[in-house]
DNA sequence: GTGAAAGCGCTAACAT
DNA sequence: ATGTTAGCGCTTTCAC
């Protein structure tokens, strides 16, 4: 008896029950024109059989809904999180949901994290420039392949697979950044970099030290990895490869929180010795001792525009071809630190 | 022509492309048995028509797959990412997915958000206790009426409509640590507490107090929100109000950033003049200056547990009207503020 | 108050 | 290489 093997569904139910299985959708769903005898049966009947609708079936029956995926590489980075909770609001406003992915250091399992999400969104979002991520995507959900799903990238390399990206536009903010620091008598400025990423921060900020006529060599720029341990060893370098400094720039918030760290342990005064500005404008800036001075990413028109990407390219409304973009910019959000 | 109104289907890329759908099929999936100038041809329709397969009725048609929502109060709390990361890796250890969802303050979007929640998953692990999550559940989704989803509480109070429950044992890890401050000579413990919660922690800490004659009045304790500010502002109280205390045990991580900020204005030095420890053991601890010494939760212990419960319940195997639940300990990681 | 029939959009199995 | 037939599990008509 039952689908042998297969899962319990409503006709099983509604044979246990010696009903029609109309029947039991309604004393399940709480319709009316049924007797409360027989619902409270039917209730019993189907908790007793441990009795799960599925999902697909109703969806499939309800119309319907879109799931946009919501790709990380390391959660454990807050800007990823704030930016999360920006697009699982916003698409919520929408009436969509977000399937987040965390993919971790393991290429093999994010490889079949990606592979099994593909199959259950109607577009992704991918964000993070660690990994390639677009490169460990299965080759059939691509743009080009065959159909493929939607793909947005944020803030990442905006590589031909991907059908519509938002850049983040560094070049104003880090000018904003540096005026702030001269304005505020600073003029050996260092940078404290990723060691993985070509920045366009680095490019901007040689090309105002340039214009400025402010001093730059190759050893005003330090590199790590854009970790918290990657900041307090570039500031470790910093404070030996370039004592002068009276400012430094730095990659991303995380970094410069493990650069305070740094200075802080090594004697050195922030922001009195050394200004320092970090990258994201993350809510943990302003915990730290001194807050963190920060070239802020508005995270909500983030995720604005990652859902509205998304938006135009399932209507139908975006330029067939082209791919769209957007540009986010930044603001100083001036704290403590410089 | 075309189904007037509603989305592209199969069928209406079948008929453009003068087709059966089996072949569209074929074309779309990648699947052999089909000419490649077919194949083209149908693909140049489909992109055309932006055709969308339609996720309920492929999954409908492939199986059961399992969609957990994981419901958070407030992802600006770190400890939430972190649990989201775990639940989201061993989740997809399951071929599962992780639907999240980031409450908000505002109570009606909630409410929304989880009426529409409950439509998409299969199962809700919920989390934080700032608001009475459960209360804001439609009713039609809660055990008792009807059938409802399972609901799994994380470190939350137990209420009579959950399902299942993960609890931590605080009363053990709280005596951990008081073991620890009074090995390393101190004496008078004063405790930051939630002002919202009835905390398990204050009871173990006012025990051991008790139990081995250490000097505790009302004024020992300090009430405030769980977050930054609330840590910053019961610091401030306590500087006042308990000026002799040589330690203090904070109810949560972020709290206890937030004193340990306050103190280090005060001019409070940590952990010379007082000790702090908070708990939750975040990452976030690593990142201060003084690193912060904390009872840690196991996360991905956590997130395990509620995997397990929720797969116990689908599955059947859960013993049937009895609620499961698992207990999580606390393992004291000592860094430098106590 | 209850049941029978139809169909959501897709893929797999069996034709041809 | 392509088309035809079934059926996934559910809800929504419409009949009784």
């Amino acid at each position: 008896m039952a689908n042998s093997g297969s899962q319990i569904t409503i006709l099983d139910v509604a044979r246990v029950a010696g009903v029609s299985r109309q029947t039991v959708t309604r004393a399940l769903n709480g319709l009316p024109d049924i007797s409360a005898a027989t619902r409270e049966r039917v209730i019993g009947v189907a908790r007793q059989l441990n009795y799960r609708p599925n999902r697909a079936a109703q969806g499939l029956v309800r119309g319907r809904d879109v799931t946009i995926g919501f790709v990380v590489d390391d959660l454990s980075n807050p800007f990823y999180p704030e930016l999360a909770s920006a697009l699982s609001r916003i698409a919520s406003e929408h009436a969509w949901s977000v399937i987040l992915s965390d993919l971790g250091d393991d290429q093999e399992k994010a490889r079949a994290r990606l592979e099994s999400l593909t199959h259950r969104v109607d577009a992704l979002v991918l964000t993070g420039c660690r990994t390639d991520t677009v490169g460990l995507l299965p080759d059939d959900a691509v743009r080009g392949r065959a159909l493929g799903i939607p793909i947005i990238m944020l803030d990442g390399s905006a590589a031909d697979r991907v059908d519509a990206f938002v850049e983040i536009d560094y070049q104003a903010g880090v000018r904003a950044a540096l005026d702030h620091l001269t304005a505020n008598g600073r003029h050996r400025i260092a940078m404290i970099d990723s060691s993985h990423i070509a920045s366009s921060r680095r490019h901007a900020y040689r090309e105002y030290l340039h214009e400025h006529d402010l001093p730059w060599t190759e050893g005003s720029e330090f590199r790590d990895d854009e970790t918290h341990q990657g900041g307090v060893q570039a500031a470790a370098e910093l404070i030996h490869g370039y004592p002068d400094a009276d400012a430094v720039l730095v990659y991303n918030d995380v970094m410069a929180i493990g650069a305070l760290k740094e200075f802080a342990r090594s004697g050195v005064s922030v922001p009195d010795d050394i200004a320092v500005i970090g990258t994201d404008g993350l809510a943990l800036g302003a915990l730290v001792t001194p807050e963190l001075t920060s070239l802020s990413i508005d995270k909500v028109e983030l995720a604005q525009y990652a859902v509205e990407l998304v938006d135009n390219i399932l209507s139908g409304r975006a330029p067939g071809g082209t791919r769209e973009s957007r540009s986010s910019g930044l603001t100083l959000v001036v704290r403590e630190s410089a």
